[in-house]
RNA sequence: GCCCUCGUAGCUCAGUGGAUAGAGCGUCUGCCUCCGGAGCAGAAGGCCACAGGUUCGAAUCCUGUCGAGGGCACCA
């Protein structure tokens, strides 16, 4: 693991012990095949000291020592570096390490100097991925665990991206089916009714306001000529007229989120021949498993052996019938994937769809892909407005959709509470706490902490700490010493908050590596807590003391850039003032 | 019935095999002559669902039981 730019922290650490154990060996003073990587971490409780490792506990065994005789060892040649205050062994073999002030100090350089970069990594070393996620059915409006997967995918592309990755976003459009047609067939109808005709509403179509709504448009846009039409003429014609309508009906209120996509690809494709008139990219893929051996016949169909590669049961991809199931245009559609050269792929589905992965898994595997395909599986969201459960009927249509959230609660809002839970986890989504603007709502806590530093600075620069005129980036860099006298920063508030802004390259890396950007929101709450505690306990601007006014400046002006980092990588705004 | 996910403070949830399991909300008590009180400090609150196992060490890994949600089509 290397970061791009400065060396952060953590990685100083991890050398400076790798080569006390390594330079111990050296010596002949612990017996050892294999320096292992030391890991290090926060200990949870500060009398452990800022950062501790285990590698004594790890290493005790193959060393045939006492954990605490190798970390007495490793302690003992820690000690005395610069960067660091003080070590101790403690418990089992623990080794903890406080760092001095100085080494937190350079934090805040690193921070000022990246700016929107501070915490960039290089783990992705310029791969390429594609994360696909939302891939509603364009047949209806989005509901709320849309926004939820749309949250979740845009902010994993953001991480993904800040740590060294070469991002892609895709949507994929279910654009063909049975679904497809149903919709078509309900449109139609609510237009002969429009019309005035007596017709039966179909058994299974989608009753919701919105299908009259199109239906209302085509009325207004073509008059009635379609209600003597040959019906599937009309209902084909109609198709299109409505398909194209919700498509950018998604588009635009995923747009309203910040949320943008790359590639929007249509199922449909998958199954139109090619070019030069050879065969479709589900008959090639399906060519490709066949000459793999993976496919056989059946009763009439085309099977997939998928148990070959840890499915519960093989699956039909050609239909008695001669049609291609879902499955077979997915398989496809995965190849193709690959075939544009991603090193790695990640698909965000609904939690009613994870008994789909193993067989996806199945198949990418069999495609020759095995292990490049990482399904993420969002659960669902529970809508509640101040405690009471948000009521939906499927049956009649009525729901809350996403655009209705968004439009509630705001962009902001939305996205913070959709990523702050875990991805596997049902999110309980209450309405009225979001909307609240109040400290019980973390999104304002954040965002505040934010919004005050903006007008510490405001106030620093002479101007009215409210005045909305200010250019906040500009006035920074006015105001910023590059020898402003940081090692006056060694109050404990100063310090813990300086401390806090050393984790953020390690919160990139494990959101991008866990794909969990629960990791920012939580890691932001903290910021912001440390970042108040300082304010409470720390005057900045005090006109008697121009040089710790100096050396303070520069640390909230740090603090403001790792929040607007993080804020950024969550998708949420970091306003200047509120 | 089989498969997947989840059971952690009153509530909502963090917790990458490590030390005395954390946060927010809620409850109770304090803090504005001072840069934004949308803030800060403190108190109370736990058999990490239950039972075994793995090891120096388990909320975390394995097995089983109980409970919650979801999935089990030649649908998409």
């Amino acid at each position: 693991m290397f970061r791009a730019g400065g060396m952060s922290v953590i990685d100083l650490l991890q050398g400076l012990v790798k080569e006390a154990l390594a330079g111990a060996v050296k010596a002949g003073e612990v017996v050892l095949a294999e320096i292992p990587e030391p890991r290090l971490e926060r200990p949870r409780d500060p009398a452990h000291g800022d950062w501790a490792t285990n590698v004594a506990m790890q290493t005790a065994k193959a060393a045939r020592m006492a954990p605490r005789a190798v970390a007495e060892i490793v302690a003992r040649r820690i000690a005395g570096h610069p960067d660091i205050a003080s070590v101790e062994v403690a418990g089992a073999g623990f080794i903890n390490i406080r760092l001095s002030a100085h080494a937190l100090q350079r934090v805040l350089r690193e921070a000022r100097e990246r700016g929107t970069d501070f915490g960039r990594l290089d783990i992705g070393a310029g791969r390429r991925i594609q994360v696909e996620f939302v891939s509603a059915n364009p047949v209806g409006p989005m509901h709320v665990g849309h926004g939820r997967w749309a949250a979740l995918g845009d902010s994993m592309a953001r991480v993904l991206a800040h740590a060294g990755w070469s991002v892609q976003r895709e949507f994929y459009v279910n654009d063909r089916g049975v679904q497809m047609d149903v919709f078509a067939k309900s449109v139609a109808a609510r237009y002969l009714e429009l019309c005035g005709r007596d017709v039966e509403f179909p058994e299974e179509g989608y009753r919701g306001a919105y299908i009259t709504e199109i239906a209302r448009e085509i009325l207004a846009d073509e008059g009635e000529e379609w209600a003597d039409a040959e019906p599937s003429a009309r209902e084909e014609h109609f198709r299109e007229k409505a398909y194209a309508q919700v498509l950018a009906h998604l588009q635009h209120v995923l747009h309203g989120m910040g949320v943008d996509f790359d590639i929007w690809f249509s199922e449909r494709t998958l199954h139109i021949p090619a070019e030069d008139g050879g065969p479709s990219a589900v008959e090639r893929a399906l060519a490709r498993l066949k000459d793999a051996g993976h496919l056989y016949e059946h009763e009439g169909a085309l099977w997939f052996r998928s148990t070959a590669f840890g499915d519960d049961k093989d699956r039909v991809l050609k239909k008695a019938d001669g049609s291609y199931t879902y499955f077979a245009a997915d398989i496809a559609y995965h190849a193709d994937k690959y075939d544009r050269g991603f090193d790695r792929v990640i698909d965000i589905w609904g939690a009613d769809h994870h008994g789909y992965v193993k067989r996806m898994e199945a198949a990418v595997a069999a495609l020759g892909h095995e292990g490049k395909l990482t399904v993420v599986i969002g659960q669902l969201v529970n809508l509640f407005r101040g405690g009471e459960v948000v009521r939906m009927s499927k049956r009649t249509g009525e729901m809350v959709t996403f655009e209705d959230l968004l439009d509630e609660v705001g962009p902001d809002a939305a996205r913070y509470f959709f990523l702050r839970r875990s991805t596997d986890q049902a999110l309980d989504f209450d309405i009225a706490l979001a909307k609240e603007q109040s400290s019980d709502n973390p999104v304002y806590y954040v965002q505040y902490a934010h919004a005050r530093i903006c007008a510490i600075l405001r106030k620093a620069a002479g101007a009215d700490t409210a005045d909305t005129s200010v250019d906040i980036a500009a006035t920074a860099a006015a105001l910023m010493r590059d020898d402003a006298p940081l090692h006056l920063l060694d109050s404990e508030p100063e310090l813990a908050l300086m401390r806090k802004l050393t984790e953020f390259p390690d919160v990139v890396e494990v959101a991008a590596r866990q794909l969990a950007p629960n990791k920012l929101t939580r890691y932001a709450e903290d910021l912001a807590a440390s970042f108040h505690q300082f304010y409470t306990q720390c005057r900045v601007v005090d006109p008697d003391d121009i040089e710790l006014t100096a050396a303070r400046l520069y640390a909230v002006d740090a603090t403001r850039i790792a929040l607007a980092t993080v804020l950024g990588l969550v998708g949420v705004s970091a306003p200047d003032r509120m």
